[in-house]
RNA sequence: CGGGGCAUAGCGCAGCCUGGUAGCGCGCCUGCCUUGGGAGCAGGAAGUCGGAGGUUCGAAUCCUCCUGUCCCGACCA
């Protein structure tokens, strides 16, 4: 493609918007602009790299066994309802309604379409196992869409969903995409790790998420130092502590005037964070519940709605605490609460501690759980931290950010239940079919593979995922042998099916030079002057600008070679 | 949804406090010049100052409401 004829928008200033650095080189770069929040369009040069993400994925899918189809954005409202899944959803889903009043909603997941599918379709044992994919646009409507591609309202993804006769065939499928989903990542160029993942709102009995390792993550990941734990910190199960054999003290209310914060309260007191307790409430499904974590720790909220088997918890706010309870916050404590009451296992284990005494301005020491509060629960409620051992091998962790661009589930057989999808077995028996999906955030690894590849220059792409492999120089445009040797440069690579972005454009070296690393493709032939003077092409590699001047007869053949070496190994 | 910014030419911004002819840089157009790391000179086009209302002789500027957008938070009482 020549420059001259393709909308390539590249900026010099960054704009405004753009925090994060895929963000900035995407828009600076000329790869995609923004419609509104969340919503992007795709340049041609973004569009390539988007393409170059699906044609990976679908290879590795087919070769897996899969097949593709492309399902409907548009969706029935009945279909959901089905699932229950209309009703808990959320904002996130965008609803509306047709010309005929109809319910309708734009998909942000599949599962109920495509077991809408197998039901239909699927009779016999012998059809199975059945695993179907699709690359499409989703529509989530999220809170809060940030850093461009990174978490958009609508964006690519490859989702895929496994059907299978009993448990362990889906157990086999599951781990089928689990190796093709390395397969898949290692090839776009990216350094990930599979962690441990809770399964969300998907549902479903175990999962495991791709993460890109990167700080701008929007996920934190823990990582054992010793064996091959990993987890996301969401997931990562806390070791029980031992249990504190120290005799009870008497319980005494001590008055703390106006210390409400736990760093008020402990230095008030003179005491440390983890001797002291707090309360924390939270609404759940019309209801409220108090969760008990030590002073330093945090509540996690995903273990805190899995234990509840519920689809959200919020945290209430000062005056909900005072309605549900009485007292304001600040003072809250276990002893003679109302409303239910779930300890972290942590703090089951305390002996003496410091709480709220559900009385402005007190609050209690020396509390003891069993002689002064019953818990009607005690669980794993809180964050791990760095500190706290491996949940599998006992050794040191430690905790890094990351970009979940896959995630894969073991489904089972909920939507298959709900929505009756069932086949005639071996046996003659009607049977649920067990269930999987496997998704890739295909835009989003465009994003991640710029926030790991890129220099204070631009972008720096992997050969596997730029737009074009080679950029094509021509620095003199009023010589007419520079310009003729340019000229049969371009098209003798494009005959041999090398892909190359031609700078044909009347502008000064110095500018084409700063577009070609902004765009961070891999490889860049500079035809000028050294041709009419020397005979020699300059050839340059982005990734770390070694350099090599070759003769027009020979600078193809070495593209090819690179081109080969790049993508062999990834 | 809560908090905080921001909204002035395609992009980045100044002007607003203290009301009085709308500005700068980049980009864009024309010409000259230049051509291996975002050149130089000269000339030029381009803005309902996000929208609606209000105050005023007069509003980009002050007031009210609305909209959009970005950031932080929506977990630590």
């Amino acid at each position: 493609m020549r420059y001259s004829q393709t909308l390539i928008p590249t900026l010099k200033e960054t704009p405004a918007e753009a925090e994060v650095v895929s963000h900035r080189l995407l828009l600076r770069a000329g790869f995609i602009r923004k419609l509104t929040a969340g919503i992007y369009t795709y340049l041609p040069m973004g569009l390539a790299a988007v393409r170059k993400v699906e044609q990976i994925v679908r290879e590795e899918m087919n070769r897996a066994g899969a097949q593709e189809l492309l399902m409907p954005m548009v969706q029935p409202a009945d279909l959901w309802s089905e699932t229950g899944r209309y009703e808990k959803y959320g904002p996130e889903l965008l609803r509306f309604h047709d010309r005929h009043g109809r319910e309708s909603c734009l998909g942000p997941t599949h599962e109920e379409v495509i077991t809408d599918l197998a039901r239909r379709e699927i009779r016999s044992y012998r059809d199975l196992p059945i695993n179907m994919y699709q690359i499409q646009t989703k529509f989530r409507d999220e809170i809060r869409p940030r850093f461009g591609l990174m978490r958009g309202r609508e964006f690519i993804m490859k989702d895929a969903y496994s059907f299978d006769a009993d448990d362990d065939a889906a157990t086999k499928s599951y781990e089928i995409m689990y190796e093709t989903y390395k397969k898949i990542f290692s090839r776009c160029g990216l350094e990930f790790r599979p962690v441990e993942a809770d399964s969300g709102s998907i549902g479903g009995s175990f999962s495991h998420e791709f993460m890109v390792l990167a700080d701008t993550g929007e996920d934190t990941l823990v990582i054992c130092s010793s064996c091959d734990y990993a987890a996301n910190s969401e997931k990562a199960a806390v070791a029980a502590p031992a249990v504190d054999e120290s005799p009870m003290q008497d319980l005494e209310k001590v008055e703390t005037p106006g210390k409400r914060k736990v760093n008020a309260v402990c230095e008030f007191m003179d005491i440390k964070a983890s001797e002291l307790v707090k309360t924390m409430v939270y609404k759940v499904d019309g209801g409220t519940v108090a969760v008990l974590v030590r002073g330093d720790r945090e509540v996690q909220e995903v273990k805190l709605k899995n234990i509840l088997g519920v689809a959200d918890v919020e945290m209430a706010d000062d005056k909900e605490v005072y309605d549900a309870t009485g007292v304001p916050t600040g003072y809250l404590g276990p002893v003679g609460i109302k409303v239910k009451l779930l300890v972290d296992q942590e703090v089951a284990a305390m002996k003496n501690f410091v709480v709220g005494a559900n009385e402005k301005n007190f609050h209690m020491r020396n509390v003891n759980i069993g002689r002064d509060f019953e818990a009607a629960e005690v669980a794993d409620l809180r964050q791990i931290s760095p500190e706290d051992p491996c949940p599998s091998c006992g050794a040191t962790l430690t905790l890094k950010e990351g970009i979940e661009v896959g995630h894969v589930f073991k489904l089972g057989t909920g939507y298959s239940e709900s929505m009756n999808a069932v086949f005639q077995d071996a046996d003659g028996q009607d049977k649920h079919m067990v269930m999987g999906c496997y998704g890739i955030g295909v835009s989003r690894i465009v994003a991640a593979a710029i926030e790991q590849n890129h220099d204070e220059n631009g972008m720096i792409f992997p050969m596997a995922l730029a737009p074009v492999q080679v950029v094509l120089l021509n620095l003199g445009l009023k010589d007419a042998e520079i310009t003729a040797a340019a000229e049969s440069l371009y098209k003798d690579m494009q005959s041999q099916g090398v892909e190359v972005l031609f700078d044909d454009r009347d502008e000064r070296p110095g500018f084409k030079f700063k577009d070609a690393d902004l765009l961070g493709i891999p490889l860049r032939i500079t035809v000028g002057k050294r041709l009419t003077k020397d005979g020699v092409i300059e050839l340059r590699q982005r990734k770390d600008g070694t350099t090599e001047e070759l003769s027009p007869e020979k600078i193809i053949e070495r593209v090819l070679e690179l081109i080969q070496t790049e993508m062999g190994h990834g």
